[in-house]
DNA sequence: TTTCGTCTAATTGTCAACAATTCGAGTATT
DNA sequence: AATACTCGAATTGTTGACAATTAGACGAAA
């Protein structure tokens, strides 16, 4: 069911999840302040944890923190900072590709395709939070693949870019972009599998 | 005397501090656990901040987070990875001297000359600990003057390349690259700039 | 000897209460 | 009317205690 090998998610992490996604889903608008006390109660557990998964996500670069005054949703970036993002993820994930190509096995091969099908579900039902939702989740695949270190960087770049809240005006063409990905990857052939992404990190 | 003008530093930022140094100084060593109890007692607060600092150590690379079992001081990158993420400093800083080089003022330039002086002194003293703290500094400088946004995913890739501990040849060669930054800085030449950084930022 | 389970000490995870800080409403002063 | 001040409610920061988990030592059974 889980994409990782991980079963079990630390309290923090299934926090940092719903925020994220509310986030990305537009339900947390920009610079509104994101309180301790209610995601408490929302969670039933107690404002330390929350604490945690609140830094966790300021650090990733998803909320803002300022001292003693809490944090609130980050603003999108300026578009030359949204264009250096997409720089910077083309070159991670492409070393990634380099890294893990080789290493890949079938049932990695299983696991994507079995993505793609969340994936195009996803863009049938237009449910843009399930389609960032999966789009990161395939993307991560390869990279945590390639390396647990470059993981976070890589999340903190990317989800600065997911901030902006994109109206996409061809949902199917995100999946279409994907499969062209995937059905490199499974053909072990790099080089398209490099164009392919190219292609999909985009300047919006 | 402070470089940023942050005049007070919260606790967890302290605690960071001084963790980040004592790992670049190889005080602590690869895999050695860190525990939060003895590093509680030192700084004279109790566990909960402590807490704080290595959770935000572990988002940025310099620690290795395993739920249950703590924190631990993260191994060096592979040599491929250690290029890759000299590549995207280069991109980063490029990007933040494009954005900051006709914002400079006087007193930035003052500030970079005073950070040069002490990275002189500690390139004369051998300290690699000072070496590594101003050298970062320095960077940072033009970062944060750049964006706000962008300083943590410089910060996270930037401690990662500096968890290897590296032995100098020389010392004062450091020290003349900086220079060789801040002059062309100084003259607002932003080409000449881009060119000492990039040959500042290289391999080891 | 090896392997398995059990217990215990050490460590992290969670919680609720309290302290410190911020922010805004209301009030007084010029 | 505009500004400065005071106070209180809301919020974050910190603490110590307790629960849950882990790792290693020890011993019993095959």
């Amino acid at each position: 069911m889980s994409i990782t090998e991980k079963p079990i998610r630390s309290m923090r992490e299934q926090i940092c999840e719903a925020v994220r996604a509310e986030v990305f889903s537009g339900e947390m608008t920009n610079d509104q302040p994101v309180r301790e006390q209610p995601l408490a109660e929302r969670f039933g557990v107690s404002r330390g944890s929350v604490r945690d998964a609140l830094l966790q996500l300021s650090q990733e670069g998803v909320l803002v923190y300022s001292p003693n005054r809490g944090v609130r949703v980050s603003s999108p970036p300026s578009d030359a900072e949204f264009r250096l993002y997409a720089k910077l993820r083309k070159e991670i994930e492409g070393h990634c590709l380099d890294i893990c190509m080789d290493q890949l096995t079938e049932e990695d091969d299983r696991n994507l395709t079995n993505l793609l099908t969340t994936l195009e579900d996803a863009c049938r039902r237009a449910d843009l939070s399930a389609i960032t939702e999966t789009d990161l989740a395939m993307h991560r695949y390869w990279v945590s693949r390639a390396s647990r270190e470059l993981e976070s960087v890589w999340l903190s770049i990317t989800v600065r870019m997911l901030i902006v809240y994109t109206l996409l005006e061809d949902y199917m063409e995100v999946h279409q972009e994907h499969a062209a990905i995937v059905e490199a990857i499974g053909r072990r052939d790099l080089k398209a599998a490099k164009r392919a992404m190219n292609e999909n990190i985009r300047y919006k």
